[in-house]
DNA sequence: ATATATTTTCAATAATTATTGAAAATTCAA
DNA sequence: TTGAATTTTCAATAATTATTGAAAATATAT
C-alpha cells in the first residue's frame, strides 16, 4: 500500500474510532492528520487535506488545543499559524484521561455524593439497592481516579 | 432528597454520561433504571418509568442484552418477560471493557498491522513519522489488550 | 385451531449534532 | 492610521442518529 492511501485509511478509521468514544469525527481526523505529519500544518493545509470548511477546521483545532492535544506553533517569518500534535502517544493518552477525569468523572462523583445521602430507611429494599449502587459506582470512580 | 427524585437524577445523568462515551442515552438510562431496581422489570415498566415508546424500549433492551449487561428473567406463572441488570459494578465494567475490546480495539489493531507495512523508504520523514505513529499506537493497544 | 397477549420490526418522523460559508473581528506590516 | 491577511463567530443548513407507533411476527392459553 502506498503512503497516501495508508494515510487516508488511518485518518478515516481514526475518525470513526473517535465517534465510538464520544469524540467528534472531524476532531479525531484532524488529530490523526497532525499525528502522522512530521511538520506542523496550517489551517489551510488541514482544510485542503481533509476537504472541510474553514469554520469547521477552526473550531475543531481550537477544541483540540483545549484538550491539550495540539499546540500552536509560530514559525519565524511566517504570518500564518501552524499546528502540531504531541507525538508521544503515551502522553496523548495521559492527557485524554486527565481531561475526561476533570470533565466527566469528577462532576459525576460529586453528584453521586449528593445522591448517596438520599432520605429513607435502608431497610426499604428500594432505598438499599439505590444507595448500594451509588456507593459502589462511587468506589469504582475513586479507584479510577488514581 | 427523596428517593424518587434521586432516582430521576441518577437515571438522567447516567444517560448524559453515556453519551460522552459513545453510548446511546436511552440505553444508558434503561441500564441505570435496572441497576437501581431491586426487582426485575418488564418492558411496560421501563416504558412507563422512562416515558419512552415500546419500540425504543425493546431495541435498547436487546442491545443491552447483546452487551451482556442485562438478562431476561422468567418469573414462574408470568407470561411477560422480565429484565434485570448485573448489580456487581466491577463485573459490569469488566464486561463493557471486554465488549469494547472485541468490537473496537481488535479491528483497529488489525488495520494498524496492515498500515504499518506501508511501502516506501523509512528515510523519508513522512514515511517514518507515519510508521512510527502507527507502531506506537499498536504497542499501546496491545498493552491495553491485557 | 382460535383468540389473545406479547414481542419484534422498520418506515416515517423528530431530535440532535456537525458543517458550511459569509460576515465580523483581529492581527500585523507598511 | 489604513488595508490586506488571517482568524473567529454563528445563523442557516445538512447529515446523522434516535424515537415513534403501528403492523407483522411470535408465543401461549383455552
Amino acid at each position: 500500500m502506498k503512503l497516501a492511501e495508508a494515510k487516508q485509511q488511518f485518518i478515516s478509521s481514526w475518525g470513526a474510532f473517535g465517534t465510538h468514544w464520544g469524540i467528534n469525527r472531524t476532531m479525531a481526523q484532524i488529530h490523526a492528520l497532525l499525528l502522522i505529519n512530521p511538520e506542523p500544518l496550517t489551517q489551510d493545509d488541514i482544510m485542503e487535506e481533509l476537504d472541510i470548511s474553514r469554520g469547521n477546521t477552526n473550531m475543531n483545532i481550537r477544541e483540540l488545543i483545549n484538550w491539550g492535544l495540539v499546540e500552536r506553533v509560530l514559525l519565524t517569518g511566517e504570518r500564518k499559524e501552524y499546528f502540531s500534535a504531541e507525538k508521544d502517544i503515551w502522553k496523548v493518552v495521559k492527557q485524554i484521561v486527565k481531561e475526561r477525569k476533570k470533565r466527566e468523572l469528577e462532576p459525576m462523583l460529586q453528584l453521586l455524593d449528593k445522591l448517596e445521602a438520599v432520605e429513607g430507611d435502608k431497610r426499604d429494599k428500594n432505598v438499599k439497592t439505590f444507595v448500594d449502587t451509588v456507593s459502589s459506582i462511587k468506589k469504582l470512580g475513586r479507584q479510577a481516579d488514581k
